[in-house]
DNA sequence: ATAGAGGTTCGATGTGTATCGTAGATGTCG
DNA sequence: CGACATCTACGATACACATCGAACCTCTAT
């Protein structure tokens, strides 16, 4: 039985990964939603993750966050464990991941400056 | 003459945009080249940005980059000279910038932790 | 007025990628 | 062993969007 065997999935080292690469893995909503979960609940196995996509695209993203930097998974027997690497985050990317999970929503329109636009 | 005048092109009130927005903006290689040398350079007309492409697509960029919020434009006589919005931002996506601008390129691959990939 | 510089808008094109369903891989349990 | 659960890998599809060139617009200068 292995005692407690935790296998690491193969992942990036942090030092060799752009900021570009990051913000182009956050910009996407279902994967800033798995990261806010992440944060949240701490770890969780991929299925556990409650969100308004498959499970094939939630595992698609969960390696596209993995291959960024930003998560970590581990096998645990016969689920695998993600986890957001946090301090190693904070190590290359100092405030970033502070600052995305600290952001609150956006206060429903209303006045602009000058304005007359704000969509796409 | 009307003595210096200035129109700001319109523009979002930050407290309506989501980080998601923003971390879309940021996402695009050329618009994150364009935040930073805007970061740099403090204000430029559209024109004087070094970039690899277009001119039209250097002003669909910054159109993106004004509608999400990151970027405000003023009508300087015939030209258009563009900033970043530093200090509202800050405001609304504490340290959020910083950590984007502050981020240093990646150390050449290597040693990864337990690695292999890296790559997309 | 005429020309020219600085930027934007428009339509078209190509690529990237988010998404899904199904099949396959791996581990657990009876 | 065989059945079942958990995920991942594989094609296939569809949509978003980055890019370009050309036409257009708006100042400025002559």
């Amino acid at each position: 039985m292995r005692t407690t065997e935790e296998t690491r999935l193969p992942q990036p080292d942090l030092a060799t990964v752009e900021i570009g690469t990051v913000l182009q893995a956050l910009a996407d909503p279902v994967r800033l939603q798995i990261v806010r979960l992440l944060d949240t609940v701490g770890e969780a196995p991929c299925g556990a993750l409650e969100l308004p996509v498959g499970r094939s695209t939630v595992s698609h993203h969960l390696r596209t966050l993995r291959e960024s930097g930003l998560v970590e998974t581990h096998l645990r027997g016969n689920t695998r464990v993600s986890r957001i690497r946090g301090e190693e985050l904070e190590r290359r990317f100092p405030g970033l991941l502070a600052s995305v999970l600290g952001a609150t929503p956006a206060a429903r329109a209303g006045a602009a400056t000058n304005d007359g636009e704000g969509e796409r």
